[in-house]
DNA sequence: ACTCGTGTTAGCTG
DNA sequence: TCAGCTAACACGAG
């Protein structure tokens, strides 16, 4: 679910659990944990402090201090497909609704203690917990940054024409790869696209720099807008991916296929 | 019962 | 070596 809109969302509720010192760290979970060895997490942090939380693409990650004040381990955060960041209060007391996913389909959504993968308690009888119905999401020391391109909010013109606009791969699927740039996810990519009125199809090594420089600006626009409404469903395409149902801008039928492994969505006259 | 999925990545291929 | 593609991952939702 979370794409950079809802991981800098989720980012932004992740500094209410900053300058609180750690009592406790449950990383018994090893897979959500990998590659690290249960303990190992708990080892690095317990004693210390969360002091400024950090995002590029939607990756996430925590700078630490040590007991002694010292510069700890970089705590990295991934929300993975579905995963969402919680954050308690003092003795426990719920601080807001999780954050980084969909909206909630109803008021009584289930959140099963078991779904909380990885827990840091706090000495003031909070936590902060990573909470994760599918286990996709990552926590773990010194994340390895290196292999992500810029932030797609973030990233500069020039970049954005030399990083994008070469390869031979439909263009939807160079948005994709986190390694071009970094926050894109399936439903940014189609919005961006269908506002763009491009093909996803086409190869993204066709574009001219006027193109890119226009699907850069939709890019942002739509990201931005995005993270102020609170997520990509707020898009104004994505609420339209679905069978029989109309281009909300020009009537055609919306078409459906798959483009770089992913389910596609777009305008049949359009985008064709 | 069975298929799908808003993400990442190891591994294969040309 | 690299760009591009596929399967696998885990598990709830429809």
């Amino acid at each position: 679910m979370p794409e950079l809109p809802e991981v800098e969302n989720a980012r932004q509720v992740l500094e209410k659990a900053l300058d609180r010192t750690i009592t406790d760290v449950d990383d018994s979970d090893s897979y959500v944990c990998r590659p690290h060895r249960p303990g190992e997490i708990a080892k690095a942090l317990v004693g210390g402090k969360l002091v400024a939380a950090h995002r590029r693409g939607k990756t996430m990650w925590c700078e630490t201090v040590t007991a002694d004040g010292d510069p700890g381990p970089h705590l990295g955060v991934h929300l993975g497909m579905g995963g969402r960041v919680r954050i308690t209060g003092p003795g426990g007391a719920r601080e807001g609704e999780l954050a980084g996913g969909l909206p909630k389909k109803s008021a009584e959504e289930k959140q099963k203690d078991e779904w909380d993968r990885v827990t840091v308690s706090f000495d003031d009888g909070g936590s902060f917990r990573l909470f994760d119905k599918r286990r996709l999401g990552r926590v773990r020391l010194e994340p390895d940054l290196d292999a992500l391109g810029p932030d797609a909010a973030e990233i500069s013109r020039d970049d954005f024409r030399a990083r994008v606009g070469r390869g031979t791969a439909p263009i939807k699927a160079r948005l994709l790869d986190q390694s071009v740039l970094s926050g894109v996810g399936n439903l940014l990519a189609d919005e961006t696209l269908w506002q763009a009125k491009v093909d996803p199809h086409r190869p993204s090594g066709t574009f001219s720099e006027p193109e890119l420089d226009e699907l850069r600006r939709v890019l942002r626009k739509a990201t931005r807008a995005a993270i102020k409404h609170g997520g990509v469903h707020t898009g104004e395409v994505i609420p339209h991916r679905q069978r029989d149902v109309a281009c909300p801008r020009c009537g055609a039928p919306m078409e459906r296929g798959t483009v770089g492994t992913r389910t596609t969505w777009w305008c049949s006259a359009e985008q064709a």
